[in-house]
RNA sequence: GCGCCGGUCGGAUAGCGGCCAUUCCAGGAGACUGUAAAUCUCCCGCCCAUUGGGCAUCGGUGGUUCGAGUCCACCCCGGCGCA
């Protein structure tokens, strides 16, 4: 095996420390960031996304930050597409790819754990389609594609409407299968006892609001023609600042809000995170083991 | 002191004599095939069980009634009004 082949791998929950340990490592180990992040994306969405800053960066190269539109949708195939791009720009270059993110979608995807049909977001069907209730969206599936019923959540309207979308295009869904599994990777995760957690949450919160910034961003945003709509479906901090700006909560109830919103955030990604088996679990404190993990990987 | 209103699962709330005590928030457990910080599901008085079953419970104590969270009396607590 040689050495330019090989990928990390830094997932956990939101506040857990991703970002510092990623820019660690690639300095330790010669390697380049890759953000895992469908907010980060987008250019504009610095403060409440937790960016990296350039400061941070400490001369490390981050990849797939501020390459999207916030007024138009990413997605998770240009995603996948875009990121082993950059892994063989960054593998030509004898550097050390290092994912860290915390959408365990883009990741799984990536990695190639899930498989994306080669089908575009349809609209004009899809706002079609929203008019439906779930049952009769649901009616529609289990006549277009049995197999695909299921297995879907026939409650929840969004994954109807992409079944019935891919079954328009292209017949119908298939099965999902494991594609052009990435080969020797190391997957990292951090975690932390819940109350350290929920904790650090609050704080950065805190921080983030206290200096204003955040505030200032959200408005700045819409200001540039970035809709309400739009902020709604970003979520976290752009949903509920935006609420507060249009004067639907109070400061006091944003804020108590969104600490109790990205707390559960935070769960949905570990019990995301937690079905992985590959994933190797640290606290961020333990960065000796990380070190040592990521050294006995990379001469294997 | 008198009058009025109210006291229901952690918080808020529905319930106007009988059928499972409702809904929201918070809390917990999960799902995830191009929106994923999104979207969706389940649990949330106690005990046992595989479906299910058993026992509680609506500030307190009595009462009316075949039957009471719901009606009556008194008491306790909170709010408002009048003194």
């Amino acid at each position: 095996m040689n050495l330019e082949s090989k990928i990390l791998v830094i997932v956990g929950p939101t506040a857990s420390g991703k970002s510092a340990l990623a820019v660690t490592l690639a300095r330790r180990f010669r390697g380049e960031v890759i953000s895992a992040d469908s907010r980060q994306v987008y250019r504009g969405l610095d403060v409440g996304t937790g960016k990296i800053t350039k400061k941070e960066m400490r001369g490390v190269h981050h990849h797939l930050l501020d390459i999207a539109n916030p007024k138009k949708q990413f997605t998770v195939a240009e995603y996948k597409k875009l990121a082993r791009e950059k892994i063989s720009q960054i593998q030509s270059r004898n550097k050390i790819p290092i994912i860290c993110g915390g959408t365990g979608l883009y990741i799984d995807a990536l990695l190639g754990n899930i498989a994306i049909p080669e089908v575009p977001p349809n609209l004009a069907l899809r706002k079609k389609l929203e008019r439906k209730t779930a049952p009769e969206l649901f009616a529609l599936l289990q006549m277009f594609d049995p197999q695909r019923a299921k297995t879907i959540d026939q409650h929840n309207p969004r994954r109807l409407i992409r079944a019935i979308e891919i079954i328009k295009a292209i017949g119908s869904v298939t099965p999902s299968q494991h594609t052009n599994i990435l080969q020797n990777m190391r997957m990292i995760g951090l975690i932390l006892p819940p109350a350290e957690l929920k904790k650090k949450i609050s704080r950065r919160l805190f921080v983030r609001i206290r200096e204003y910034k955040m505030i200032q961003e959200v408005r700045e945003l819409h200001r540039k023609g970035l809709s309400w709509k739009r902020m709604e479906s970003l979520g976290l901090e752009y949903r509920y600042l935006s609420r507060y700006l249009r004067g639907f909560l109070t400061k006091t109830e944003m804020i108590e809000k969104l600490k109790t919103e990205i707390w559960r955030y935070a769960k949905r990604q570990m019990v995301w995170f937690k079905r992985n088996k590959e994933i190797k679990w640290f606290t961020p404190k333990e960065q000796r083991k990380i070190f040592s993990a990521v050294q006995v990987f990379l001469c294997q």
